[in-house]
DNA sequence: AGGCCGTACTG
DNA sequence: CAGTACG
DNA sequence: GCCT
C-alpha cells in the first residue's frame, strides 16, 4: 500500500480564513459547535468562555428550544464539563469542511508489556457541524496578540548573549576590564579555560576542607561551558562559571566527551565548535545535551532538598552515559528538560534525559513485527526528535515559510523559541513553590489548592495554569454576581445538579483539574453500584442485537448520572429519582445494594462475550465485525492475526491489531506531559515560535492518566499570516514526526493510512488565550 | 410507539 | 451510497 | 434500557 508522505501530498483542504473548532468529545470540556456562541453579531472578538455553558447570553436566539434540548442532551450524556472552554467554531463561506481532529495516543503501561511502542494516533474527532460565523468575530483580539507578542519578545535573550556572540566572533569582550578591577587579585586576562581550571581547583580545595556550597542542585552535572568568548573570559563567562561551581556543578575546562554531561552555551555554532574542536554539531555525542544557560537556571530554587537524595558518594566517578544519567536521575528532577533549552535546533534532542526518564531509550520490538511502510518513503526524518530536525532535513522541512502562507517571517524569530516553549520564562529562576505560596483570592475562596504534582510543575507545570486561575476568577465573579450574563433562559442545564446536592458548599462547578487534593474522589459514594452496572454494560456491548445497543446507551446515561449523585442511594425511589434510571435499573440497583451482586451479569455473560470484547478492542472493529469474525472462528487476537476463517482486515484494523495493547491502555499523566513537551518544543524551536500550542483533553482536565493527547494549535494572525496552503497539516505532520522513533512509528502505523490530512483541526485565530 | 449522536471512512 | 465504526 |  502506498503511504504518501503527507507533506508531499497535500490534501487540498482549504483552510484559509477558516477556523474549525473541535466540538465536543465525550466528557470533554469542549463545546459542541452547535451550541457554541456563534452570534455576538457585533463582531466582538471571540474570547474564552468559562464557567457556565456556552455563555448562553451569546446564543443565537434563533432556536432556543433546539439548543436547550441539545444542551440538556449533551449534559445528560456527560459530554459537557462544568467548565467550558470554547474552541470557537468559526468558518467562513464553507461550513461543511471536514472537522479535523488530532489526537495522540501513547501508551506505556506495564513495564511488563512486551509492546512498549507507543501509538500516536490521529483520528477524526466527533464533531457536530460547524456553523458559519460572522467573519468579524474571528479577528484576533488585539490584546491577545499584544500580550502574546510581548511574551515572546520580552524575555528574549538579553544583550549579554549578543555581546557574547560578538565576542565569539573574535572580539574580546569589552566589559571584561571592569570586573577585573572588582576582583581583588586581578588575574590578568584569563581565558575561559584557565578560569574554569582555576575554579575547579578552588573547589577541590574547599571540598577538601569539608565546605560545600549551598544548594548544590547542579551536583553531578559535568558542564562544559562556552560563552563564545574565545580569548578572554568575559565577566559573564566568569560569572556563569562561578555560578555553576557554586551550585554544585563541575566545570570541565577541556571538552572531553567521555566526561562532560552537558554543554552549556549561548554562543554561536561556530564558536562552540571551535572550542569543542569539532567540525559540526552532529559530532557532539548524542548523550551530551547542548543547552542554553537558561537550562542551568531552570533548576534554581526547585524543590531542593525536598526530594530525598541518594546519599551515594561513589557515583561521581567518571562513568559516562547511562550510568551517570541513572545516578543523576533524582537530581535531574529539578531541572527542566534539556530539550526545552536546546542551544541549537539541529540538536533539539539535546541529550537523552527525557527519554531516559521514561525508560524509553530503546525501541521495543513489536511482536507482530509488521513493517512500517511509511518509513521507506521517509528516510530522512525518522530517527527521533533530533534526527527529524537534524542536519539537512532541517533546511528542507523545518522552516516556517513552509508552514505559513508568506515568507515574511524572519528566521531570527526562532531565537524566541526557548521562551515560548516554557510556561514561564526560564531566564528568571523561579520556584514553583513560590507561585504556590500566593494563590489568588479566588482560588482560595473556592477551596482550591493548587497542589501541582511534581511531574507537572517540573515538566511544564500545568500548561494552562495561568489560564485556570483566570477562569476561576471569572467563575468566581460569576458566582457572586448573577447579573453577569451567565445565562437567562439558558438555565444552566449543566449545573442542574440535584437540588439537594448543594448543601455542603461543594463546588459543583469547577475544573476537574482542581480536584487535586482528593484524587480518590473519583470513587463516588455509589461506586459499588456503578461497578456492577458498568460490568453489565460492558457485557451488553458485546451483544449483537439492536436491543443491547440501546441498553448500553441507557446504562451509560444512568451510570454517568449515578456518578454525580451525591448521596448514597438507599431506596428504589431514590434510585428512580436519578435521571436516566428507570424501573429496571432501579431494581438492579436495589439488588446490588441488597445482595452485593447482580445476577443478570452472570446470566448475560455467555461464552462469546469475552472473545467478542477482545475483538472489539481492535481499533476499527465494532460489534458487527467482531461477531462476524467470531462466527468465522476467531476467538483471540492471534486468531485474527492468523486470519482464522479467512477474515480480512482493513488497514486501520491491521494497525489497530498491531498496537492493540497501546491503544487499549492509558498512559500516566506525566507521560502525556512529556510527549507534549517534546511537541511544544519542536513547534516553538523549529517551526514557528508564534505558534500557540496547548494540551487539551483529559490531561488538561487533570486526569491522572490519559488515553490520548489532545493538542490545540493556534497562531495569532496579527502579522497577517494565515494557515493558507495546508500549513497546518504540514506543521502537524512535522510535529508528530519529530517525536522519538517509537512514537513516530506508531504515529504512522495508525495514522497515515487513515488519511491524516483530512483529520486535522485547524485553528486560525488566537482567540481565547492569554487575554 | 418511536427516538435515543454526528461524522468519517470503507468498500 | 450504504454500512460500519468511532468517540 | 429510558424518556416523552
Amino acid at each position: 500500500m502506498e503511504y504518501t508522505h503527507p507533506v508531499s501530498e497535500q490534501n487540498p483542504v482549504d483552510v484559509d480564513a477558516r477556523l474549525l473548532g473541535r466540538s465536543y468529545r465525550p466528557g470533554g470540556p469542549e463545546v459542541p459547535s452547535s451550541v457554541q456562541g456563534r452570534s455576538n453579531q457585533g463582531g466582538d472578538n471571540f474570547h474564552l468562555a468559562t464557567g457556565n455553558i456556552g455563555a448562553p447570553g451569546k446564543m443565537v436566539a434563533n432556536e432556543p428550544k433546539e439548543r436547550k434540548h441539545l444542551e440538556a442532551t449533551l449534559h445528560e450524556k456527560g459530554r459537557l464539563a462544568s467548565h467550558i472552554v470554547t474552541s470557537p467554531t468559526i468558518m467562513e463561506k464553507n461550513d461543511s469542511l471536514p472537522n479535523l481532529g488530532m489526537k495522540i495516543l501513547s501508551h506505556a503501561r506495564n513495564a511488563s508489556s512486551s509492546r512498549r511502542g507507543k501509538v500516536i494516533k490521529l483520528t477524526g474527532e466527533d464533531t457536530t457541524r460547524a456553523r458559519v460565523l460572522d467573519t468579524s468575530s474571528i479577528t484576533t483580539p488585539a490584546s491577545t496578540a499584544d500580550s502574546k507578542t510581548r511574551f515572546s519578545r520580552s524575555s528574549i535573550r538579553d544583550n549579554k548573549s549578543a555581546s557574547a556572540r560578538a565576542a565569539g566572533q573574535g572580539k574580546a569582550e569589552p566589559s571584561l576590564l571592569k570586573p577585573e578591577k572588582s576582583k581583588k587579585k586581578v588575574k590578568e586576562l584569563i581565558t575561559p579555560l584557565e578560569y574554569a581550571k582555576l575554579l575547579q581547583a578552588k573547589l577541590a580545595e574547599r571540598e577538601a576542607q569539608g565546605k560545600r556550597s549551598t544548594k548544590p542542585y547542579l551536583r553531578g552535572k559535568k558542564i562544559f561551558y562556552c560563552g563564545g568568548d574565545m580569548q578572554y573570559a568575559s565577566s559573564e563567562t566568569r560569572g556563569r562559571m562561578d555560578y555553576i561551581i557554586r551550585h554544585g556543578g563541575t566545570l570541565v575546562p577541556v571538552f572531553d566527551p567521555a566526561e562532560v554531561t552537558h554543554i552549556v552555551t549561548d554562543a554561536h555554532e561556530k564558536s562552540l565548535l571551535r572550542v569543542l574542536g569539532l567540525r559540526k554539531l552532529g559530532d557532539i555525542p548524542e548523550h551530551i545535551p547542548t543547552v542554553k544557560w537558561s537550562w542551568v537556571l531552570s533548576g534554581f530554587g526547585r524543590r531542593n532538598g525536598v526530594r530525598p537524595r541518594q546519599p551515594k558518594s561513589a557515583d561521581r566517578s567518571d562513568e559516562k552515559g547511562t550510568t551517570v544519567w541513572q545516578d543523576d536521575e533524582s537530581e535531574d528532577e529539578v531541572m527542566d528538560y534539556e530539550l526545552m533549552h536546546a542551544s541549537f535546533k539541529e540538536r533539539l534532542d539535546a541529550g537523552p534525559s527525557l527519554w531516559r526518564k521514561t525508560d524509553r531509550g530503546k525501541h521495543k520490538e513489536n511482536p507482530l513485527n509488521l513493517d512500517h511502510p511509511t518509513n521507506r518513503g521517509n528516510p530522512s526524518g525518522s530517527r527521533g526528535l533530533g534526527a527529524a530536525v537534524n542536519g539537512d532535513a532541517t533546511s528542507k522541512l523545518s522552516r516556517i515559510s513552509e508552514f505559513t502562507s508568506d515568507k515574511l517571517i524572519s528566521r531570527d524569530s526562532v531565537v524566541y523559541a526557548d521562551n515560548t516553549s516554557l510556561p514561564s520564562t526560564p531566564q528568571i529562576p523561579r520556584s514553583p513553590l513560590d507561585e504556590k505560596a500566593k494563590p489568588n483570592r479566588q482560588e482560595r475562596s473556592l477551596g482550591h489548592v493548587d497542589g501541582g504534582e511534581d511531574v507537572d510543575s517540573r515538566i511544564c507545570s500545568d500548561p494552562l495554569a495561568e489560564f485556570y486561575a483566570q477562569a476561576r476568577a471569572e467563575r468566581y465573579a460569576e458566582l457572586h454576581d448573577h447579573s453577569v450574563d451567565s445565562d437567562s433562559d439558558g438555565e444552566d442545564s449543566i449545573q442542574k445538579a440535584p437540588p439537594r446536592a448543594s448543601h455542603k458548599g461543594e463546588q459543583k462547578r469547577g475544573f476537574l483539574c482542581d480536584a487535586k487534593g482528593a484524587p480518590e474522589r473519583i470513587q463516588c459514594i455509589n461506586q459499588d453500584v456503578i461497578d456492577k452496572l458498568e460490568e453489565l454494560m460492558e457485557i451488553h456491548k458485546a451483544k449483537p442485537s439492536e436491543e443491547d445497543h440501546w441498553r448500553v446507551f441507557s446504562y451509560g446515561k444512568a451510570i454517568r448520572a449515578l456518578r454525580s449523585h451525591p448521596t448514597r442511594i438507599r431506596s428504589f425511589e431514590e434510585a428512580r429519582t436519578v435521571r436516566g434510571v428507570g424501573d429496571k435499573t432501579a431494581r438492579k440497583i436495589m439488588e446490588i445494594l441488597e445482595t452485593g451482586d447482580l445476577r443478570r451479569i452472570a446470566y448475560e455473560r455467555t461464552d462469546d462475550v469475552g472473545a467478542i470484547s477482545i475483538l472489539q478492542g481492535i481499533y476499527g472493529v465494532g460489534r458487527n465485525i467482531a461477531h462476524k469474525w467470531y462466527a468465522n472462528g476467531c476467538r483471540t487476537l492471534d486468531d485474527v492475526q492468523a486470519r482464522i476463517g479467512g477474515i480480512t482486515l482493513t488497514s486501520a484494523q491491521e494497525t489497530g491489531l498491531k498496537y492493540y495493547d497501546d491503544i487499549n491502555s492509558r498512559m500516566p499523566r506525566n507521560e502525556a506531559a512529556e510527549i507534549f513537551t517534546m511537541i511544544k518544543a519542536v513547534a516553538a524551536l523549529d517551526i514557528d515560535p508564534k505558534l500557540f500550542i496547548e494540551i487539551m483533553g483529559s490531561y488538561r482536565r487533570g486526569k491522572a492518566d490519559c488515553g490520548d493527547i489532545d493538542i490545540l494549535i493556534t497562531r495569532p494572525t496579527d502579522d497577517g499570516k494565515t494557515h493558507h496552503g495546508n500549513s497546518v497539516p504540514a506543521c502537524l505532520h512535522y510535529l508528530l514526526t519529530s517525536l522519538p522513533q517509537e512514537y513516530y512509528d506508531a504515529f504512522y502505523g495508525s495514522c497515515v493510512d487513515k488519511a491524516l490530512l483530512q483529520k486535522i483541526y485547524v485553528f486560525r485565530t488566537h482567540s481565547m488565550i492569554l487575554k
